[in-house]
DNA sequence: CTTGCATTTTACCGAACGGTCAACTAGCAT
DNA sequence: ATGCTAGTTGACCGTTCGGTAAAATGCAAG
């Protein structure tokens, strides 16, 4: 059972570096197996099609972050507003990280494969907007709490959240379009001055 | 001569909607080929290679929108900051009017090809940081032009012209992800309540 | 010792990939 | 009429694609 499980992950190891620096498409199953000395048919006994395997990545990246970065920046000890800028932060000295290692930046592995594959399959995005939608309850939580406190003036916490993911997002794009972390650096902060107005 | 660029521009008319509505590595020459009624020898005497087709669809596209919605939002005419209401509410429109004809919304096709792309060919990202560029010049003159006439509050324009381009890929990301023009709609308006404090 | 199951190996499938090549056609200028 | 060239044709290259099937292996329980 060990071993078993030692090959599936194997795979999955193999497989997570090549989805994030490259594309869904241009990874094939032939070049992970070859990676993690696994034959092509015994990758089939652990994954039915190459859309699992990428859900299990998906999953993977999404539970790293969940106990690293995202435990840490959305800590409860944290005033509200600044565990916006600790994720803002987290997501530069990552991007940061891997460009110093891999010479390029990566950015968004969700972000990447939401716009390369979600027009062709329902399910991967599906799976993907799952985790925008978990991303999104973190950040409405954590602006409810600011009103809460007076941190902030009132809002509409469900659409700013929202409003700010896609700002993430949007920033992890153009800073890979220039193969630069800094422009996360430049630009993250701003993503406090977003606001939907509460509705009247 | 005619008939010799008429071919040309039946491959590239072959090859805009599918680049646009999946992604570069998923749509082959072949496909491209038979769609446009031209034969693969044909294709090779006017593209030195698929890259050079997808640059010259990025150049259709980029030629599209400075001459048909950037060049109505921008209209001098128009108070600065309704500028950008307008090209938020084109880029809404245009969203749903391609998801009302092809039952998906396709995104921003720079976007998209940045995000799959610029990890593994810097011609290509180059390309497509150029036309980002220049999106960011059109926000930063008019940001300039609003500050000059006292609209909005001093403010660093080009960070800020920045960091509204971020944004507004960031919300057609997310409403990609849930394949629903309606969050532009929700999201978009909030753009200009983006800012970056000018330098002290 | 045997049965049964999970895992692995190996060989294979048809289709598609990006790209090449030589032969052919048509139109135009000399 | 002839030669040049842009354009076109269709066959072909080797490689890779995602996925399959059957046989072989290892291992653990009865």
């Amino acid at each position: 059972m060990n071993i078993a499980t030692d090959t599936r992950s194997r795979i999955i190891a193999a497989a997570k570096p090549r989805f994030h620096s490259r594309s869904y498409a241009n990874v094939g199953i032939q070049e992970i197996c070859e990676s993690a000395g696994v034959q092509k048919g015994s990758f089939y006994h652990f994954f039915p099609s190459k859309r699992d395997l990428v859900m299990a990545v998906i999953d993977e990246f999404a539970d790293e972050w969940a106990h690293g970065f995202v435990a840490e920046a959305f800590d409860p000890a944290l005033p509200p507003m600044e565990r916006i800028d600790y994720l803002v932060d987290a997501a530069y000295f990552w991007q940061k990280s891997i460009k110093q290692v891999h010479g390029r930046m990566l950015g968004c592995i969700f972000g990447n494969l939401t716009l390369e594959v979600s027009t062709q399959d329902d399910i991967l995005r599906a799976k993907l907007l799952a985790i925008f939608s978990r991303a999104k309850s973190r950040f409405k939580d954590t602006l409810e709490e600011a009103v809460a406190a007076g941190t902030i003036a009132p809002l509409d916490a469900d659409l700013t959240a929202e409003a700010m993911l896609a700002y993430l997002e949007g920033v992890i794009l153009l800073a890979k379009s220039q193969n630069d972390p800094e422009v996360i650096y430049r630009l993250g902060p701003a993503i406090k001055t977003l606001r939907v107005e509460a509705a009247a």
